[in-house]
DNA sequence: CCTGATGCGCTACAAATGTAGCACGCTACA
DNA sequence: TGTAGCGTGCTACATTTGTAGCGCATCAGG
């Protein structure tokens, strides 16, 4: 689980999720605070070890990428808070989002109304 | 930063939210790994100092409630999944959390598209 | 062929974390 | 009035995490 990482190597993993694979320099340039390359570098030596990283050759060099397929990642994300937060409703996960965020374009409105309008159907088959 | 703390620690504040004020034993009852009341009063002292928890008295003896306001804390830790995995787009991250549940209530759909409405009649004016 | 600069792995080590054990006080009940 | 049980705090300790330093390779410029 992805969720009982210490916080220094969640920290990298996310940035690994968040930017796609990456070299140690880059990672470095990310984190806000200034760490040599080799205390990097020996995260990521670990997180490989318990299999969430994944290491290949690039142009670049080494590049680091998450091993967990994002698709999966973001859904124990999700449901992790939806858990913790909103009793197990997705639902009110969902409304909370739609409220943080001050204006949404037309067009993403017109997406989650497709969406739900499908979810509808679905529930009446 | 709730998203740093160790994983021990940072399982027992989600059990905090999830569950609201808790004694040590309820803890214990949460946790699938059997672990010694002392260990879990060990993280709860350390939590307290780091001041993610609160103590009081109560009925029941001690009981441990997260100090972070809940809805301040939602926020913080949908923001960190956006960010992470949704590109930083709330909407994205809603319509997946539309997608994990295989059927929703009529009402929860109806609260959806009120709020849909909502945004985009804000986004008008 | 030198010499810097970079990037790497390894090792070492301080700090933090995760855990159990002990001793104490307070019920409750035979 | 023992004594068994429960909840607590404290302390100690093994493991894990977070970090830096060293030495080695590679590569570019002189």
């Amino acid at each position: 689980m992805l969720s009982n990482l210490p916080p220094r190597e969640r920290q990298i993993v996310d940035i690994l999720y968040e930017r796609g694979a990456s070299t140690v320099g880059e990672i470095g340039e990310v984190l806000e605070d200034e760490i040599s390359g080799s205390a990097i570098r020996a995260m990521l030596k670990r997180l490989e070890g318990k299999g969430f990283v994944e290491r290949s050759q690039s142009a670049r060099g080494f590049v680091y990428a998450p091993s967990l397929p994002e698709k999966a990642a973001r859904k124990s994300a999700l449901g992790q808070v939806v858990r913790v937060f909103f009793n197990g409703s997705p639902t009110s996960a969902a409304a909370a989002l739609l409220g943080m965020q001050d204006n949404l374009s037309t067009e993403e409105l017109d997406e989650l109304e497709e969406l739900i309008a499908h979810a509808r159907k679905g529930r009446n088959s």
